[in-house]
DNA sequence: AGATCGCCCTGCTTGC
DNA sequence: TGCAAGCAGGGCGATC
């Protein structure tokens, strides 16, 4: 599933193969690929044949495409499965091309939607004044973002009456952290997933935030170099799923530290790996 | 209002 | 061999 490195590269090809292009036509083939756009199927072809594609914009695993001269966006996620492709236009279907977009230029290529599990989407929605879809104005800046709040951060932390992994997908309090990278960064860290954000200090969360914008960054150095293709691949060329990880998926194997053997928890409905030695479980449960 | 949890979806893997 | 259950999980909305 593309973490925020991967839908950061999305956001380069967009920037660098779409921008700027005027919209032709749209082709909806799969309604609940538009499903967040509430005028329907036809009401988003409709809306956006005609427009000109601005600056393309991230926050966490959020893109959008603010339209010129116009107040709305076009809202992206990608989901569990969501590929955007630039492809040329006689290029076959893709099994799962979800939706269509192509423009009034002579380059050749066209947007497409690819999703196989239609978790991910596309939608338009008001700009607000600060620059964001009015629907996702509710997503906390991610941590890559020069302006995400490392002091409001462990502020909110320490108000919170939760456990640090709810906290780090908790998309109103930082966003673009997904399951693996939670992993990755707590294990980096050596904090136990279920340690409550009230025992954070200052410096714990210092170091906890600077764990998981490494593991951002070294995918963003592994797979968003050699990305200047034709193509705005998620699960393509890019090699992110190369990545090396530490934690997740590594149940019964030994931790790259100590040796122990990685366990596996269920956890809201999803799993928790982690090293039993280098991760002390919190002493008092609440 | 903060916290929790079920649900959406499909292809691959596992088990009987 | 075949079918069913399990698993993957981001984000939204219902509920307390």
């Amino acid at each position: 599933m593309p973490e925020l490195p991967e839908v950061e590269v999305v956001r380069r090809g967009l920037e660098r193969w779409v921008s700027g292009r005027i919209v032709k036509t749209v082709e909806v083939r799969h309604p609940r690929a538009v499903r967040r756009h509430l005028a329907g199927p036809e009401g988003f072809a409709k809306a956006l044949a005609g427009q000109r594609v601005g600056e393309a914009m991230r926050r966490g695993k959020y893109l959008w495409l603010p339209l010129d001269d116009s107040p709305y966006s076009v809202l992206a996620h990608l989901g569990m499965s969501g590929q955007l492709l630039v492809q040329p236009e006689d290029v076959p279907d893709e099994k799962h091309l979800r939706i269509r977009i192509r423009f009034e230029d002579g380059q050749g290529t066209e947007l497409r939607f690819v999703d196989q599990r239609t978790f991910g989407g596309l939608s338009l929605h008001e700009t607000t004044p600060e620059g964001l879809p009015d629907v996702i104005a509710h997503i906390a800046r991610d941590p890559l973002d020069p302006l995400f709040d490392d002091t409001a951060f462990h502020a909110a932390l320490r108000a919170r009456r939760t456990t640090i992994k709810r906290a780090l997908l908790d998309q109103s309090l930082i966003s673009g952290v997904g399951n693996i990278y939670a992993d990755e960064a707590l294990w980096r860290s050596k904090l136990h997933y279920e340690r409550p954000t009230g025992t954070f200090t200052r410096p714990r969360t210092a170091e906890l935030l600077g764990h998981i914008r490494d593991v951002m960054n070294d995918a963003l150095a592994a797979g968003g170099t050699s990305f200047d293709s034709l193509y705005v691949n998620v699960n393509g060329e890019s090699g992110y799923f190369d990545r090396s990880l530490d934690a997740y998926g590594r149940e019964g194997e030994p931790c790259r530290r100590c040796g122990t053997l990685m366990r596996r928890r269920a956890w809201m409905n999803r799993s928790s790996y982690f090293c039993p030695k280098c991760q002390r479980a919190p002493r008092v449960s609440s």
